[in-house]
DNA sequence: GCATTATATTAAGGCTACCTTATTAAGTGG
DNA sequence: CCACTTAATAAGGTAGCCTTAATATAATGC
């Protein structure tokens, strides 16, 4: 807390997180306006085979209500569809259109860029090694 | 976008960050559950001579009247209060109490504490490093 | 085969952390 | 002293979640 002299590596952890996604936020908006982040949680956990929306939401850790308006949305710009589960009619399987499959592969082609761009920025062997400490912060801080 | 094999460093940074936000959180939850992490904008910013409500939403890059809300939590909460502005008849300086100035130096404690475990686990020179590469990402990126 | 319990989804409403668009009050320049 | 600007606040809105409850269907035990 209060401005301090040399920035908390807490606080550059945050402000490079929302540089990078910026960036790739710029990105997904040159694809279609209507995206908002909230919605790469659902591109991030699809399965193409198709997935519940109970599972979707598990694995993004939300409440199934909460994914189900992403996925509401999505399904209106024509990403997804939802197709009846045949092996149970209490649920539906969400599965993408070919629209929803373009767009997840623009959106890996996104980051991808951003990754190769940040690797340049730092050098590959100090990329590789940014990527083991912050691996090793989430495992085990 | 869509679960991917090695993470991507877009991600890493997004989990680094929240777990250490947590541990820090959890540091001023047993310090006062009232205070929640949007206020952390107030202390970060505060000026000890005292500071205008315009001028800290401004340092904190947010509207006068969502930061004229944090302020007014803290105020009630005890650990600030809006006295005359001498210079100005249409301004207040907000200024800490003697319980605000005491939170301030627990939640740098906190962070310090957070900044040296992480220091630990990395070893120094790495950190230092991983510090070197979040300030270049931020400044270049 | 039927009641019980569990699971999948959706509906309704709430909360936090912001924002935008007025208002009101008090300064300031010509 | 009058137009204009600036400081703060009020009112109401939005995104991105959450909790609690309702509804439909399935699976299980007797």
């Amino acid at each position: 807390m209060a401005a301090t002299h040399p920035p908390h590596v807490h606080a550059l952890l945050y402000e490079a997180y929302l540089r990078v996604s910026d960036v790739v936020f710029e990105g997904v908006k040159a694809m279609d306006v209507r995206v908002r982040p909230s919605h790469s949680a659902v591109f991030f956990h699809m399965e193409h085979e198709g997935i519940r929306l109970g599972r979707l939401a598990e694995k993004a850790q939300m409440t199934a209500q909460a994914m189900g308006e992403l996925v509401d949305d999505l399904e209106e710009f024509g990403y997804l569809c939802r197709v009846p589960d045949p092996t149970d009619r209490r649920a539906r399987l969400i599965v993408f259109t070919e629209e929803g499959d373009a767009a997840l592969r623009t959106g890996y082609k996104i980051i991808d860029d951003v990754e190769r761009r940040m690797a340049e920025l730092l050098g590959s062997d100090r990329f590789a090694e940014l990527h083991r400490m912050l691996t090793r912060i989430i495992a085990d801080f």
